[in-house]
This record gives C-alpha cells, sequence and structure tokens, in this order.
RNA sequence: GCCGCCUUAGCUCAGUCGGUAGAGCGUUUCACUCGUAAUGAAAAGGUCGCGGGUUCGAUUCCCGCAGGCGGCUCCA
C-alpha cells in the first residue's frame, strides 16, 4: 500500500495513470495497480493545471461575490474557463482584483482534497449552486452532456473537491469535480493570467440563460506564459483586418454595410493574380466556364430546397412586378427575388438547358460566382465571415461509375493548386450528416452511400482523415481540406461535397449509352472557399510578405540620388516590358528613409543604384529580410526577378547562387 | 441574434473632474542631392461615430441607434 506521493517523489509529477484512469497523486494504490507519472508540461499534466486554475478562479469569484453561481470550468487549448450567473458581468477592474484574489490562494497552498459523495448528499451540499444540481441529474444520462460538462460529473461515481488550508486543515471552498487535480494550489505558480470576459449560454445552448465566462490561461512556468503572450502578438501582428488597413488592400465601409468589403487597387492585383492563375487551371482541367445573375426568384431556391431549410441565412426578399388597383386588391401577382446564397442551382439549369448525353460527362461547370448570404452580424468577421463573397465554385456532373475517379481527381487538382499558393500542410475532415438534425434532404441509403465513397477517396488520399459528425450540408456529405498555415493556424480550405440529391430535386438527366435516361451525380467543390476569405488567409499565412508573383508592388526602384532615377527608369521600362509591377520611387526623401518606407510595405526587391552601379551597367538588390546583392548586372538582375515570378518563388531574402 | 467592451485628424493614440481639442506617423510645400530601416523646417487636416435628452453651455453625463472588437450560438 502506498500512494502517488511516494511513488512518485519528483515535483513534476502533479497525477497519475492508475490503470489507465487519472488519478489523483493522493489515490491509495494497490501494489498490483499499474501507475504512471504524468507531469505538469505533459498534455494531461497541462489540462490538469489549467483545471485546477480554473477551480482557484471560481474560489476566488464567490469570496469577492458570494452571490455568483457556478456553471463548468474545464481546460481548454492553451488555458480554462469558467462560467458564472452573476448580476454583474465582470469588469476588466473585476479581472485584476480576481487575478490579485487567486494569487493569494494561490501562495496559500491549499490541498485538492477529493471526496466520495452519493447524489443525495451532493444535492445538500450544494443547494445554492442550482447549475451543479442541474448537472448531477443529467449524470445518469452518460455522454450526452459533451466533454466539458463531463468534466464536472464523470460517468462514475460523484465527486466533490474540497480546497483545505494547509496550515488549519479547514476547508475553505469546494466545487463539485470529477478531477483530478494538483495536489496543491501552490503548483499553479505565477504562470497564470485571466485573460477576458465574454458571455455563453449555459450548456451551449441559445435557449438557455447566458452566463458570465471568463477565460484565462495557465503553464507551469512564468516564461511559458510569456512565450504564450508573445504568440497572441505575433498572431495579432498578422491579422489580415490591421494588415489589410496597413497595405491598402481593401476596407469595409460603414455606408456599404457590414460584412461587405471593397478591394483598393492593391488587393485587387492580388485578387486578379488569384483569379487569373485559378482560371488558368481550371482551363488546363477540363473546365468550362459560366456566368450566372445574382438574384433570382424564389421558385428556384424553392426547387434547390435552399428556401425550406436555410431562409434565415438568405437575404429578405423583394417583391417585384405586383400591380394593384384603387383599391388596393393585387390584379397581377408579383414574385419575390432573392439574393443568391450558392451558385448550384443555376448551373443545374445550365445543365437542363438542353438534353445530355452521357459523351458529355464529366460536365464540370465553373464560375467566380457572387453570393451573398445574411449571416448573423455577431459572426462576422473581417474577410474569413463576410455576406457578399465569390465563391471559385465548379460542379460537376458525373455518371455514377465515374464518381470515385473525378472525386479523386478533384481531391488532387484542390490539393496540387493549395500547393501552387503556397499551402502544403493539409489534413482531411470528413463531414456526416446530423442524425438528429431534421436539416436533410434525400434518403438516409443516399447518405450512407455517398460518405462511404467519399470516405474511400479521403482514406486513399494516403493524408490524415478527421471525422466531422453533424458537419454536413443540408444536401450532401463533404470533404474539406484544412490547411496549416505559417504559425500553425489550421484554416478550412476546399471542400467537396457529394450530392445524390439536387439532380433529383431539379429532375437532371442524360442519355445513356443504351439510350436509356440516367441521373448524373453532382459534386460540389470549391477551391478558395471564397476568394475574399481565401485572400485574407494567404495574408495571414504570409503575414503580408507575399511570394513575388502575387505582391501588389514587386520592384521598387531606389536611385542613392536623383541624378540616379534616369538610369533606373531605363531598367525599369525593361521590366514592366516584361510585365512586372516595378515603379522607381522619385520623392524627395532621402535614400535610408525610402529603404525604410519600402521594407515596411513589404515590397519583395529593392533595386538601388548609385554611381558605382551606373558605371558597371548594374544595379544592387535588398531584399525584405535586409540582405543585399550588390552589383548585380542589369540584364541577370531582369532575368532573375521575372524568373521568381513566374515559379511562384517566395523570395524573402538574398539568392545564394 | 445574444452578452460585454470600444468609437477623438488618413493611421496609431493622448486629452477635456461639462467651457467646441493635442502628439507621432502619413500628406502638401520649401531647403538639402545624399550608398542600404526615419535630413530639417513650415503648412494643411477634426460639426470628438449618428440621433435625442439633461444643462446657460455636451466631444465629456444619460438614453437610443450604427459600426468595430472579444466571446456564445450559427456557418447551406
Amino acid at each position: 500500500m502506498s500512494d502517488g506521493f511516494e511513488r512518485f517523489p519528483d515535483r513534476n509529477v502533479v497525477a497519475m495513470r492508475v490503470n489507465g484512469e487519472l488519478k489523483d497523486l493522493a489515490t491509495t494504490l494497490e501494489t498490483t495497480d499499474v501507475a504512471e507519472p504524468v507531469t505538469i508540461d505533459s498534455e494531461d499534466g497541462l489540462n490538469i493545471l489549467r483545471h485546477s486554475a480554473a477551480h482557484v478562479l471560481a474560489q476566488a469569484v464567490q469570496k469577492v461575490n458570494p452571490d455568483a453561481k457556478l456553471g463548468i470550468g474545464p481546460p481548454v487549448t492553451d488555458g480554462f474557463y469558467y462560467d458564472f450567473d452573476v448580476a454583474e458581468s465582470f469588469t476588466p477592474e473585476d479581472l485584476k482584483a480576481l487575478q490579485k484574489e487567486m494569487e493569494r490562494i494561490i501562495k496559500q497552498g491549499q490541498r485538492f482534497v477529493r471526496r466520495v459523495v452519493t447524489d443525495e448528499e451532493a444535492q445538500a451540499e450544494l443547494g445554492n449552486e442550482p447549475y451543479k444540481i442541474e448537472l448531477i441529474g443529467l449524470k445518469g444520462g452518460a455522454e450526452n452532456g459533451g466533454d466539458n460538462e463531463s468534466v464536472e460529473v464523470g460517468a462514475g461515481e460523484l465527486t466533490i473537491y474540497d480546497n483545505v488550508d494547509p496550515k488549519t486543515g479547514e476547508t475553505v471552498w469546494k466545487d463539485l469535480c470529477r478531477g483530478p487535480h494538483l495536489p496543491s494550489t501552490r503548483l499553479i505558480g505565477n504562470g497564470f493570467a485571466l485573460m477576458r470576459v465574454a458571455a455563453a449560454y449555459w450548456r451551449g445552448s441559445e435557449k438557455n440563460k447566458q452566463l458570465q465566462r471568463i477565460y484565462g490561461t495557465a503553464w507551469p512556468t512564468k516564461d511559458e506564459l510569456r512565450a504564450y503572450q508573445t504568440r497572441l502578438e505575433e498572431a495579432a501582428k498578422r491579422d489580415h483586418r490591421k494588415l489589410g488597413a496597413e497595405m491598402d488592400l481593401f476596407s469595409f465601409p460603414d455606408e456599404i454595410g457590414s460584412g461587405l468589403p471593397v478591394f483598393h487597387p492593391k488587393g485587387g492585383i492580388i485578387r486578379q493574380e488569384m483569379e487569373n492563375y485559378s482560371r488558368k487551371r481550371h482551363t488546363e482541367s477540363g473546365y468550362s466556364f459560366v456566368n450566372t445573375p445574382h438574384i433570382t426568384k424564389g421558385d428556384l431556391f424553392m426547387t434547390s430546397g435552399h428556401l425550406q431549410w436555410y431562409a434565415d441565412g438568405m437575404f429578405p426578399p423583394m417583391h417585384l412586378d405586383e400591380v394593384c388597383d384603387e383599391h388596393g386588391h393585387v390584379t397581377r401577382q408579383g414574385a419575390d427575388y432573392y439574393l443568391k446564397p450558392m451558385n448550384c442551382p443555376f448551373h443545374n439549369l445550365i445543365f437542363r438547358s438542353r438534353g445530355r448525353s452521357y459523351r458529355e460527362l464529366p460536365l464540370r461547370l465553373f464560375e467566380f460566382g457572387s453570393v451573398y448570404r445574411y449571416e448573423k452580424s455577431g459572426t462576422l468577421q473581417g474577410l474569413t465571415r463576410v455576406r457578399g463573397m465569390t465563391q471559385d465554385d465548379a460542379h460537376i456532373y458525373a455518371t455514377p461509375d465515374q464518381v470515385k475517379s473525378e472525386l479523386t481527381s478533384t481531391l488532387e487538382f484542390v490539393l496540387g493548386l493549395l500547393k501552387d499558393y503556397g499551402l502544403d500542410d493539409f489534413y482531411l475532415e470528413l463531414s456526416t450528416r446530423d442524425p438528429e438534425s431534421e436539416k436533410f434532404v434525400g434518403s438516409p441509403e443516399m447518405w450512407d452511400d455517398a460518405t462511404e465513397t467519399l470516405r474511400q477517396v479521403a482514406v486513399e488520399s494516403g493524408l490524415e482523415l478527421v471525422p466531422d459528425p453533424g458537419g454536413a450540408a443540408f444536401y450532401g456529405p463533404k470533404i474539406s481540406v484544412q490547411a496549416r498555415d505559417a504559425i500553425g493556424r489550421t484554416w478550412q480550405m476546399s471542400t467537396i461535397q457529394l450530392d445524390f440529391n439536387l439532380p433529383e430535386r431539379f429532375d437532371l438527366e442524360y442519355t445513356a449509352a443504351d439510350g436509356t435516361k440516367q441521373r448524373p451525380v453532382m459534386i460540389h467543390r470549391a477551391l478558395f472557399g471564397s476568394i475574399e476569405r481565401f485572400f485574407g488567409v494567404l495574408l495571414e499565412h504570409y503575414a503580408g510578405s507575399f511570394p513575388v508573383w502575387l505582391a501588389p508592388e514587386q520592384v521598387v526602384g531606389i536611385p542613392v540620388a536623383e541624378e540616379y532615377a534616369e538610369y533606373l527608369e531605363e531598367i525599369f521600362d525593361r521590366l514592366r516590358a516584361r510585365g512586372v509591377r516595378a515603379y522607381v520611387d522619385h520623392s524627395d526623401d532621402r535614400m535610408p528613409k525610402k529603404i525604410r518606407t519600402h521594407t515596411k510595405a513589404k515590397i519583395p526587391f529593392q533595386l538601388i543604384a548609385g554611381e558605382d552601379d551606373r558605371v558597371a551597367g548594374a544595379v544592387s538588390f535588398r531584399f525584405r529580410d535586409g540582405s543585399q546583392l550588390n552589383g548585380v548586372p542589369v540584364d541577370e538582375a531582369i532575368a532573375k526577378i521575372v524568373d521568381a515570378i513566374e515559379t511562384h518563388a517566395q523570395v524573402n531574402t538574398a539568392w545564394q547562387d
């Protein structure tokens, strides 16, 4: 007989795994138990640290405001939160006071002591905590509470953790909790910080009351906390909304409306390059280009099912063409016109515009289609969540036996194109139907078939595949390509959706080789998702330092003195003749100032010329990282620049050869 | 949509315990003609987000709205 403290005297061990289950160090071990140490810097250890920090926060809140009712307080990525029902929401000053109180509790070194209770005991002890009582009632309901709630009440026995003052042995606070916890609050140390206040619906449902949530972060050491804060600052620096304004790429004029961006000339160049390259690749891969209008009569979206299921997400209709007599009676019925939220119904009409032969399939219709979605105001976010956007949307109509190979080649095409834009770290997500949801069309059998086909294609790609239950669109399951950016964040990029339903709703047919009419299968596929969103993702991925082909200004000329501007202009004429975006800076700033200005503007190449260069028929390069290449012969310089553009190279530093 | 916070010059921000505002960068002009991240000087630029209320007087206090930010819910 022993416990974890005796078994693992190392101070970094904060808990243990006994026969596979996480336990407090204070747990008594039988000789037959298999116990492994859990150190504070392991994934389990960090979760325990953060969970214990959440407890300390809750204790601090109730110390300051005894009327605060406790919600739940689980660990999350990089930190923790705790939800409270309080009359007044927390202010930034409150957070400071709470942080102080937490520090006091931590210094006190309170012990976390586990105690098994019956439902009745827990209900009696926690009579003042209505949310905890609700959770106790749910406990029997097994796993339907979700992970965050199961932190409070596990599936097995019910436990309360007492926070015990080590000097007096007095219980100063307690909370319903599954555990495990750190042995002592002291181990939280000074590597934690309260971050922000937010509201959150109780048990994640819009129908429930909103509680006040406090987010915090916690790390084993102060240095790791600082490193985390630095990471957040770095991410903030590459925020596309900030860079978009600084680099004069796009804006959201209030006069136009929320979530409706305008692109400025420099942003327009980037978009144009993105679109042109995409057009070229689609042409090479056998896509046909189509164009469809931005608005349509409502019937089309009745046929597709959008109005039945997603009217909430659409801009409300314009009622047109109605005529009334002088008494207000309708003498001619009008029609509702809607802004389109998706392109697929339009493409279906193109497919249906005449009889189709199996020889035409697979038919791949592509469009940069403008769509409008009435996103809730609170969900809008820069270019990544907008109300008006341009999808690089394609719909592929295929025979059933073409589907699998078409899906495979589409996935290859998508991944290849994303790589050409500089993203190369991917995994896949398979989004399937939520069996609870009523929001889907077609039979469950169709869904099963479609899901299985997608799964096979995803698995055969060799990429990591993550399930996303309930993530499907209402008309079919999908594979989505998730890309990791330069600082490791993941973004949902392309989606490939399989759809047996819309062809049926639109009664799409083709004539098969045997003369019979057959139903095609549809594949929906957006590569960038939306151009606006992809633009934002690339801007953050590159932190504004685009590869040369995408950079709005590719080369800037800096004469050492005004005298050399003419020499540079001759070179720049040649660059411009090759399609390079190249301008000489004729302002009367001094040379170092110009270098500073254009370095901050993240222009890939600065070409500097003075007496030495002119005499030698050369120019000097300065790159974005400050490295230089002096005295490069003009012909070579031009060739290098053009090559960097054509190969889509990222150039931040001097060439090595 | 819900909760909280925010909104002052093109940008970043200071300020006014209620008496109509200031800095840096940017812009314009002048001088300097300069070899790798800020030459100097001067000037222009703001009905302090919008509407209402309180007040002798509101950019400041109160209410409403809009927009933004952070979350929650949502994301066809």
